[in-house]
DNA sequence: TTTAATTATATAACTGGTTATGCAAATTTA
DNA sequence: TAAATTTGCATAACCAGTTATATAATTAAA
């Protein structure tokens, strides 16, 4: 099996697949070697059905994890096979229970034997084995419930790219991205007031020359978010947080969240212990980045979150 | 998955499906989300190919383990995608040398990031397990190459009949069963001599009251195997083992290992120290278990195999 | 050097599952 | 209590693999 070893285990969905063809091909001939007339695919309803007087479809379906249209195909065989007797008496019209015959509950007593001795030689095999598949794939199917692996590897992806950001001081060579980001997002929800396109189309004389910064985040060298702290003439706060705003396209590599852990460290070497922010409640990505990097709500203002940066003192 | 607890580890294959569906499922959506036309089913193929600049359909399908059809049609689809050009030149005019086309080494390169953060997610999930899934299948893959789970089975119901297996000493109630099975195998491979019809048909008076043995096995409280120790008068030999038989039925269970074992014991327990054996070649399963059973060949005689027990002293 | 056997591939038919869909029965909502 | 929604199932169509088989090219054997 040089090929899995050259892939590395995101292969181990191939890899998988070819051993419960393994298992299967040798399982259908199990049944054959002891007489028993049954395929490996009938076993989980054989099994269920074992177990229960009777089962609707979907039951079934759902005890074994298989899709119902599948239960129903196994079900019509296993009638064939006159080991199944569907449509028994129910309440509900639109249910088919069924049950084992007198032959299924025969087969299924009999079987008993087979059961034990492919319990023992996998037991035997586990024994011989220094890592073990069934508790492994048990607690894959514990850790995949938890988060997918879909979402796993969005994660990952993020975490990647993130190492991709770096945080970077204004020059004027960022000034027509500092305007674009700003004008894109404000555009799409609000009006652009005056004091917006003073702020972002003269950066310089209005944020920075007043006492503030202005932090921008480069995604391979190029401008993608930006972030201001503008100083603020109030006997609490020193300064605002305002003017963040991320490309579209770089959203989900936590670029807001690099912004603002930066602003906020800025912030604290000028000597800051409060941060201001305003926001509209209806951002509800912007507001729980801003929940995450510590802002609270000030009780007052219902629209408005506006917030202090409790994180530090 | 409380199915599985009920089942039991003999359910192994019908649980590795499901997992195994689910993670190509994700793994689907993996290719979609990194925007690559790709189909889980296109990388084992993909994957060689992209290590290799051509291989042949047949190499392929060796080196990912899938069958030869399957690559045959999977290579006309990554075809008609543009990302594989078949029909290369090769010396052997049958051989369909395939490689990547220009758009099929692209992608290869660009995937790389994807392959990345898929790896890192299971090595981050196999961090999190105290099982370790990845060791376990080639584990399994291992042990499978060295016994098939098939012949595991065939060990373990083997181990389980030959625990119904009894043998007992000789009593009249077994007159016919002595007579009926010697004559069975003994006429399938050779005439009946006087010899053999005094001793099997009066078993008492020829064997017992002269100082022989006979043990019993049964299986279910049934007769399915005999075997006679035969008091010799000869300087070196003190007993004859002989008109061994066992049931076609009852083959398999290890019956003629525990006869000839219990047989032995009762010879060390009159104090014997070497048995003869008379055997004719052809007979290489018997032959198999004499030798097992410590017998050894003397060289003169070619035809027959004579033996003496080496096991104890 | 024919002839027979083997090898490489393609194609067809099957298998064990899936999703999509439509219909009837049951349940919930207005 | 009529209308809307949900549920249970069967059917159809698809999917990713398989085995069986035919054909052409190559290799081995007579």
């Amino acid at each position: 099996m040089n090929f899995f070893e050259q892939t590395g285990k995101m292969a181990i969905g191939s890899r998988l697949r070819l051993l419960t063809g393994r298992i299967t091909d040798d399982s259908a001939m199990l049944y054959q070697l002891y007489g028993f007339d049954l395929t490996p695919k009938w076993f989980p309803v054989f099994f269920v059905l074992s177990q229960n007087e009777a089962l609707s479809i979907t039951e079934i379906a759902q005890q074994i994890g298989h899709s119902q249209p599948s239960v129903t195909k196994i079900i019509k065989e296993m009638t064939k096979a006159g080991l199944v007797k569907s449509n028994l008496k129910s309440a509900d019209k639109r249910q088919n229970l069924v049950g084992l015959t007198a032959k299924g509950k025969l087969l299924a007593a009999s079987i008993q034997v087979q059961y034990q001795d492919v319990a023992a030689a996998i037991e035997d095999l586990e024994n011989q084995a220094t890592y073990h598949l069934w508790e492994a794939v048990a607690e894959w199917e514990f850790l995949l419930d938890q988060q997918s692996l879909l979402s796993r590897v969005k994660q990952q992806r993020k975490l990647r790219e993130s190492k991709d950001v770096t945080i970077v001081g204004y020059s004027p060579k960022y000034k027509k991205a500092f305007k674009e980001l700003n004008e894109q997002w404000i555009t799409k929800y609000f009006e652009l007031e005056q004091a917006d396109k003073d702020a972002i189309n003269h950066p310089q004389s209005y944020i920075i020359n007043k006492g503030g910064q202005i932090l921008v985040a480069l995604y391979k060298n190029e401008p993608v978010g930006v972030c201001a702290l503008i100083k603020m003439d109030h006997p609490k706060y020193d300064f605002e947080m305002a003017k963040m705003a991320v490309s579209p396209e770089a959203q989900g590599k936590r670029i807001g969240y690099m912004l603002g852990t930066a602003i906020i460290e800025v912030a604290k070497k000028a000597g800051a212990t409060y941060l201001y922010l305003e926001s509209n409640t209806k951002l509800t990505p912007a507001i729980n980045l801003y929940y995450k990097l510590g802002f609270e709500k000030i009780p007052s203002s219902p629209l408005l979150i506006s917030g202090q940066i409790s994180i530090w003192n």
